[in-house]
This record gives C-alpha cells, sequence and structure tokens, in this order.
DNA sequence: GGTGAACCTCTATG
DNA sequence: ACATAGAGGTTCA
C-alpha cells in the first residue's frame, strides 16, 4: 500500500470539518445528520443508520489530486506532512447549520452548541453500547422558538439557523439539487440564506455538496496568503469584499485547480498546527 | 462598490 | 474583580 492511501483519522477528525466526533479507545464516533458513525484507525465505517455513504471520499483519486494541487513548495510541504488527511462527506443540513453556527466563533464554542443543539432537538439513539444524539431534523429547528435555539449557546445566529432549518423543509434549499448544480450557482443559491456569506458557503460546498473548487476564505487563510503567497494573490483591499472574495477565488483556482479545497485543507491544518492551536 | 460598526457568547489576558 | 480583545463572519448603514 502506497502511504498516500493510508488515512490519518486523528487529522482528518481534527482539521476543522466536523464538530461531533470524539474518539472510544481506538475508535472515532461522530453524528453525521441522522446516522452516528463508527470509523476504525484503519478506515473503516459502522453506520448506525446502515447507510452506503463514501464519508471518507474513498473514491477521490487521492494519488492524482494530491499531485495536482501540489503546485508550490508551501502545498508541497503541507501535504507530505498531513498526507493521510481527507476530506470528508458530511451530512449537507448539519453541515449548513455548523457553519452558520461557526460564524464569528472559535471551535470550543462552537463544539459546545452544536452538542446542547443536538441534545436539545435530536433524537437519542443507542450505538455499540453508547449514547448518542442524532442532529436535529431541520423541521425541529424550523418549528423551535429562537429562543429556545439561542439557549444552545447561539446568540444572534439562532435566527439564521431557524430560517435556514425553514427554508431545508419548505425546500427552497434542495441539496439534492444543489450537489448536481455547479459551483457557481450552488454557490449563488446557498448564499441566499441569511446567515450564509461566502466562506460558510464555501464550507458548505467542499464538505458537504462535492465542490471540490471551493476553497473557503476565513482569517487563517488569509493569514497563509499573506504569509506565503503575498507575490501570487494580492489582496487588493483591506477587507475582504464579495467582489474581492470572487477576484481571489478565480486566482486560487487557476494557481491549484480543481480540486484547490484539498489544498486548503492541507494549507489550513499546516497553519493551525504550526500555531499548535488546541481543536479539543 | 468599499468601509466600519454591531452583533451573541465565551475565554484569555491584564 | 472588572475591562478589553479576539474568535473558521455576516449584515447593515
Amino acid at each position: 500500500m502506497v502511504d498516500y492511501c493510508k488515512i490519518n483519522l486523528e487529522n482528518t477528525i481534527n482539521s476543522g470539518q466536523v464538530f461531533l466526533w470524539k474518539q472510544i479507545q481506538n475508535n472515532w464516533f461522530g453524528v453525521n445528520g441522522q446516522d452516528v458513525l463508527r470509523i476504525t484507525d484503519s478506515g473503516k465505517i459502522k453506520s448506525y443508520a446502515k447507510q452506503k455513504i463514501d464519508f471518507l471520499r474513498e473514491k477521490d483519486n487521492l494519488e492524482e489530486i494530491l499531485r495536482m494541487i501540489s503546485k508550490d513548495k508551501t502545498t508541497r510541504q503541507a501535504v507530505k506532512k498531513y498526507l493521510g488527511m481527507r476530506l470528508l462527506r458530511q451530512d449537507p443540513f448539519q453541515c449548513l447549520i455548523s457553519f452558520i453556527t461557526s460564524s464569528n466563533s472559535n471551535i470550543q464554542k462552537i463544539k459546545s452548541s452544536l452538542e446542547k443543539m443536538s441534545k436539545k432537538f435530536g433524537v437519542k439513539v443507542k450505538f455499540d453500547n453508547q449514547e448518542f444524539f442524532l442532529f436535529p431534523k431541520p423541521e425541529k429547528l424550523a418549528n423551535a422558538s429562537i429562543n429556545e435555539i439561542k439557549s444552545c449557546g447561539v446568540g444572534y445566529r439562532a435566527r439564521f439557523i431557524k430560517e435556514a432549518a425553514n427554508r431545508t423543509v419548505l425546500e427552497k434549499i434542495n441539496f439534492e439539487y444543489l450537489k448536481k448544480s455547479n459551483y457557481q450557482n450552488a454557490k449563488e443559491e446557498i448564499c441566499l440564506i441569511p446567515g450564509v456569506g461566502n466562506k460558510v458557503a464555501d464550507c458548505v460546498l467542499l464538505f458537504s455538496l462535492n465542490k471540490l473548487e471551493s476553497f473557503p476564505l476565513d482569517r487563517w487563510m488569509i493569514r497563509i496568503l499573506e504569509k506565503y503567497y503575498s507575490d501570487k494573490f494580492q489582496l487588493e483591499t483591506k477587507t475582504i469584499t464579495e467582489k474581492q472574495y470572487g477576484i481571489l477565488h478565480e486566482k486560487i483556482v487557476n494557481h491549484f485547480g480543481p480540486y484547490a479545497g484539498y489544498s486548503q485543507q492541507f494549507l489550513f491544518k499546516m497553519e493551525r498546527e504550526n500555531y499548535q492551536k488546541k481543536w479539543l
């Protein structure tokens, strides 16, 4: 087995993609929508709901992708160091709510809010002799009051969460349609949801809707671009406006190619680890 | 079209 | 103890 084939689950889970995962002995357990997954260190998945989903994106041609995104010294280094890290294919609704919750927040707080939300609005299940709370169904959050949602510690984001859930129920957002649609179109659609801007949209597109050219630009990525790519991606304004975000994204895809999202994940992981941030 | 402020909440820092 | 800054952003004026 060539080493790029071997997954590093810990690095994968702790790379800012998912928030409701924990390690129990040699297994990782995580809530994924209306399902709970158990993954062994070697990457074998057991699904509570007996779903067959390619959660670890095992059908991606990693050899080709890693070769294609290794366009410069920085990415080559990041890819080499975190070779076993993968992008995950998450439940779209959970992913959407997670990243609406993430805005102007931090990992610990996002985790705590999502755990509270699952506990309050999700169904309790038993899997492998452990208790889990599934992620709330869209109807449940759509019917909840703003104050009930606020009690999960999400603050002003509560109304965004309710509205996103509501639009999902009413099929104003249709994830299956967005999966089939192209990047630009899917992004425009998803940005119509209040609380969803460029960054949150790109996270949802990359982590749950298979848009591998998404390249979420948050504070960290901007910092990384300034540090390693100041020659390639000159920032034209002080703050990243809607227009600048688009221009920057185009330059990024021109440089990294159609799998730019993978490069983002490696760069992000490397920089975070360099700063030795606690993920918890 | 770009800028700056406000926004919930929690934590780290002084 | 208390104030202030900052955090995987977005919206509004």
